[in-house]
RNA sequence: GCGGGUGUAGCUCAGUGGUAGAGCGUCACGUUGCCAACGUGAAUGUCGAGGGUUCGAAUCCCUUCACCCGCUCCA
């Protein structure tokens, strides 16, 4: 991992952010040849979600529509969402036992008596309950002045008193510290008073922008169950401890589909893009078996699965996680509880009136159906997918000057192919020059290099992923051909400067897709 | 949040109290005939930051920031 991250500073893919100013904790800057690594991602999650999506599991094509909310939203949002709640727990840490627990899942026996120790336990916890209890015990045998223990909240404990207070994981007392808020959302405010009442925060998801517009896209587009909306972009979260290079970044982009649909099918659905994000990953690059789809144990789901047919994450092994694997994207069914929030929290109407459903008519027409519908989210993480997409790419090769190359997917490649001159004189890097303009019109980013030797002109475009290289040769002026040398296999073949455009849109993918 | 480690040029690193260095990379000129060749020349340092000790600190001490590893956390 090291020396990936030290190529990703080298060639200009990641730097930390504020750099000459030390950085920021958790917080990461794409350089050149990284904002188009990612951009070429979002760009192919986009084209092939939202512009040309697939076929679904009835043989039509999906439907889906994107949306671009704002990250600052009416904090009801998030307090719909379960987010002002969940990321506002109190938590207590050990000092002894390392450990931290729940402010509210902590129990303390406390005794009738004054000026006696405690003794504190995880609720629902066998082991630390009868710990407790034992240490009652063998106290109470000492000092039968304490009275009764009779458990209690550890928050109704009062600061001064924790110094009596023994751990549920600790020997000693007073090794607790006194709940702290661990706030995950990030604050600010809105407008300038910046009073308590102006509190607003940076969205810790996509999700309920999508949420809160779903009613407007219903309304004002023709789309019919099922549907997805898509959206992608940033958001944030005080991360208690960002690690591992970008994967846990402070500030990061996500790509979320919000796929309804209607409860009978949410099964059926899970399943499709499920096994379509899978070989969609698949497609772009991360084809090993670094990459695994695994479905959630029933004791993990978050709150809003609970009641959902399933989720599953489709993980990368990471240099940093292995032998294990972080999350690039999890697929959830989310069952209808998101939009049962917002509806009980706005007022607003939004269940849906399903025309295709429902008991027949006399007429021989369906009588409709209104209901809330289910909701399946693939969500993916755009920086952790580029991260996936580095570490994948990163091959070592001994044999070759630059002893390591980027193997890139050519669709994800920040530069897609580079045109040189042999020799810096004899009209070459005339011909070289235009043609790399020529090819930069219909295929970006193409890079025109004239110095120092061919072998290191070569070696350079192996760091940066470029799977392509042309070079105009002695030959080229005479016959009008040029060498193609293959970034993987080193291989080069001559063809006709004409061809050049054709062979590159080939090997691109920009032909037409299944 | 706890414990351990690391921070010197773009990168990799040397430098343990006395004038900040090397290799690679970068730039210019020359050369070049398919995989980091060669020659000549050049630029590039808040030694992570702040404070202290000292005649003198990259070096010793304190504080702090960032990154890496192990815990913890990850709705």
């Amino acid at each position: 991992m090291d020396e990936i991250m030290s190529l990703c500073k080298r060639r200009g893919f990641i730097f930390p952010a504020s750099e000459i100013y030390g950085g920021i904790n958790g917080f990461w800057d794409y350089g050149p040849l990284g904002a188009q690594l990612k951009k070429n991602l979002k760009d192919a999650w986009w084209q092939d979600c939202v512009l040309t999506p697939p076929i679904g599991p009835d043989g039509d094509e999906v439907q889906i529509v994107p949306v671009d909310s704002c990250i600052i939203q009416n904090p009801k949002v998030w307090e719909a969402s379960g987010h002002v709640a969940g990321f506002n727990d109190p938590m207590v840490d050990c000092r002894e036992s390392k450990s931290r627990y729940r402010a509210d899942h902590v129990q303390v026996l406390r005794p009738s008596g004054d000026g006696h120790l405690m003794f504190a336990y995880v609720e629902g916890d066998a082991e630390t309950a009868s710990k407790a209890r034992k240490a009652v015990d063998k106290y109470l045998s000492k000092n039968a002045d304490a009275g009764d223990y009779t458990p209690v909240e550890l928050t109704s404990i009062a600061v001064a008193d924790l110094a009596r207070v023994v751990g549920p994981h600790a020997k000693d007392k007073g090794t607790l510290t006194e709940p702290r808020a661990f706030n995950l959302m990030f604050k600010t405010y809105v407008g300038a008073l910046a009073t308590e009442d102006d509190i607003a925060y940076l969205r810790p998801e996509t999700a309920q922008g999508i949420f809160a517009n779903y009613k407007n896209v219903v309304d004002t587009t023709r789309v019919k169950m099922p549907f997805g909306i898509a959206q992608v972009g940033k958001a944030f979260r005080n991360e208690v401890t960002p690690r591992n290079f970008t994967f846990r970044s402070r500030e990061f982009e996500q790509m979320e589909i919000e796929f309804f649909c209607h409860a009978e099918e949410a099964q059926k659905w899970y399943t499709f893009w499920r096994d379509w994000r899978m070989a969609w990953w698949r497609s772009i690059g991360l084809g090993s078996d670094n990459l695994i789809l695994r479905e959630h144990d029933a004791d993990e789901l978050a709150h809003y699965a609970k009641e959902g047919a399933g989720t599953s994450d489709i993980e990368y092994r990471f240099p940093f996680t292995a032998p294990g694997y972080g999350e690039l994207e999890g697929i959830a069914d989310r069952s209808n509880f998101d939009l049962k929030q917002h509806a009980e929290h706005s007022g607003a109407k939004l269940e849906y009136f399903d025309t295709e459903r429902g008991e027949l008519a006399k007429n021989g027409q369906p009588k409709g159906e209104r209901y809330l519908p289910n909701v399946i989210e693939p969500s993916a993480g755009a920086d952790r997918g580029a991260l996936a997409i580095l570490c994948e790419a990163f091959t070592p090769d001994p044999e070759r000057p630059s002893k390591v190359f980027m193997r890139f997917h050519p669709r994800m490649a920040p530069i897609k192919a580079a045109v040189f001159p042999l020799v810096n004189k004899d009209g070459m890097p005339e011909v070289a020059g235009t043609l790399a303009r020529a090819l930069k019109r219909h295929f970006g980013n193409v890079e025109f290099d004239a110095k120092q030797n061919i072998g290191k002109r070569y070696a350079r475009m192996d760091e940066a992923g470029c799977p392509f290289c042309f070079t105009i040769d002695g030959d080229t002026l005479n016959d009008q051909t040029v060498t193609v040398r293959d970034r993987d296999t080193l291989d080069q073949q001559r063809i006709n400067i004409d061809q050049v455009a054709g062979f590159l849109r080939e090997k691109l993918g920009l032909e037409e897709r299944d």
